[in-house]
DNA sequence: CTGTTAGCGCGTTCAT
DNA sequence: ATGAACGCGCTAACAG
């Protein structure tokens, strides 16, 4: 456990220079004499020299680390959001910290603590579907710290959010399955807690609106995505007296699930009942049925919203934006529907 | 840009304490009058006071953060293992920075200095298919920060590693491919330059052997994991005069990517051509058809390599081990043999 | 129980 | 072109 740490003192004694001199060669001073400038690097080089940033963090109060809170690493849809963002932010020259709160407000909350006392100087954030109070991320912007929120964003906090026109992806699919001759559609819904899951029922109930399709109820079914549970609520469905010719879900998850519930039941998919999911997971296109789904652009996601974290790093608190970014779906229709 | 920090300066000078008296309080000392205690930590939430790590880091020598170097996010096979790894690792009080390397070697060189220069306790680290040079890894091993291998490993290093017995895998595979009246078995195996490959051809031989089923190099192709060429090696094997009735990839991605190629060529999974794959992704029970594939104890891969490396961390560098866990693999049969 | 002093490794003045 | 001195925020001796 005791580790020697090479420092600039050990390379300036071994070439008898002051410690900042060392310390110019290093961050490319130009007031360095070139020959100095070249032994100390050629020094450091075979001596496995890093800088310490912890040290210069310290002094600088920039760490160049961006914090990432996302919720869950069970779908391929954060992971992908995260390379995007990755690649943004390293080519600007910014480390990530990752947290997942596992869905849960507690971990998250400990995550901000993890991120708070780590100096990040950014974050972003998908919250929790538990996530009610945000007094934790609040106090990212009391202390300066920029925050922007992806996905599931916060609606109180005026900050920059990367969000997808969800109100227009789950109109164009319900829109496509009435269109396609269904009756009865029902919708398994994510949890009101969700922005996102309310401007999906907000979508899907206009496209009923607008083809004068009356909206039942009984159709709709807001859960709290614990995938366990779509196979009651499915059954659910089923068993109404006039059950649905059509399942639109929240997402991809969801509406796998689904399938396999309907098929164990002996039903037909799309035949009997179609399924449409929500975000183009990567195994939805290889799924028996290949699934009919709204695709998001994920990875464009993760970039965009480094991007304009980054931005407001670089700008002055008082200017700091509070742009909503709103990028397009895309309705791929598969075998599902 | 320019935030104020909440400093022990500002709560001693606020209560008339000295910064020390307050340091003691926060770190819960037991010689600190209760009721200064009780002020100290009062004010500290009132101002959303968080210690601040760097400058603690900066003394302890220890960041209390662990990297986790993974080649790439595309399968679910590494965010699994990273979500195994943090949960012992947060549990013993640790922060994981994550890097994902991108399956390139600069990049992971890249990945490792940041991990240097952050200071991170120990790393756990699963090779990218390019590295074939180990110098930046060995860096850790000189400065006295522990490193852990998991999947990906790297046999010139005597340090902990986590494996699953591929050997054994492989055999088990091909050997229930023969056993169910496969005559001709392929295996799109990966690079040389894993081991996991190696050991996977390894064991695939095995079983031919066993079952004096000779060995024909034309049905063995290595290839670099890159989805896209999944293509051409599988319609070249189906252009074989003699081709497979069976193919055993080296993981799920490309068995999947083989089946999709089979069934565009007209042929039927697995009337006509049986495919196994490896590790057990989440979509391979999903896809059509369900994939038989060795199932690998993926987040136990993760905790078990974060278990080790955190002992390793606890321990003097005089005592460090290099044991070698290899955990079990399962065979699951599905549909697609 | 509390205060004082000395650094951790480094960038940054201000000198020379 | 180089050195000396100071301080980032904090813990760890050492004194009372």
């Amino acid at each position: 456990m005791k580790r020697h740490q090479v420092t600039i003192i050990d390379i300036a004694k071994e070439l008898n220079l002051s410690k900042s001199t060392v310390s110019r060669a290093l961050t490319g001073h130009k007031s360095v004499k070139p020959e100095t400038r070249q032994a100390v690097l050629e020094l450091a080089e075979k001596l496995d020299y890093q800088r310490n940033m912890l040290a210069i963090s310290l002094i600088t109060k920039k760490t160049n680390t961006i914090g990432i809170i996302v919720p869950e690493f069970k779908s391929s849809y954060f992971p992908t959001a995260i390379i995007g963002a990755q690649e943004v932010a390293s080519k600007a020259g910014y480390t990530t910290v990752i947290c997942q709160s596992d869905e849960r407000y507690e971990t998250e909350v400990a995550n901000t603590r993890v991120m708070l006392a780590n100096q990040v100087d950014g974050v972003l954030v998908s919250i929790t579907k538990e996530t009610l109070n945000y007094d934790h991320l609040k106090i990212f912007q009391r202390k300066g710290i920029p925050i922007v929120f992806f996905n599931r964003v916060c609606d109180e906090m005026e900050v920059p959010k990367v969000i997808v026109d969800d109100y227009d992806g789950a109109y164009r699919a319900v829109n496509y399955l009435i269109e396609s001759g269904r009756k009865r559609i029902a919708h398994l819904a994510g949890p009101f807690s969700l922005k996102i899951s309310e401007k999906r029922i907000n979508g899907y109930k206009a496209a009923l609106r607008k083809h004068n399709v009356p909206y039942d109820e009984e159709l709709l079914i807001s859960y709290d995505l614990n995938i366990e549970k779509v196979k009651i609520y499915v059954t659910h469905l089923l068993n109404l007296d006039n059950p649905p010719d059509a399942i639109f879900a929240v997402n991809d998850p969801t509406a796998i699930e689904a399938i396999q519930v309907i098929r164990k039941r002996g039903l037909r998919v799309p035949e009997d009942i179609a399924v449409v999911g929500f975000s183009n997971d990567f195994v939805s296109g290889l799924i028996d049925p290949p699934l009919t789904t709204v695709s998001q652009p994920v990875r464009e996601i993760g970039r965009t919203a480094a991007q304009l974290l980054i931005d407001q790093i670089n700008r002055e608190v008082a200017d700091w934006k509070t742009i909503i970014k709103v990028l397009k779906t895309e309705l791929v229709i598969r075998k599902s529907s």
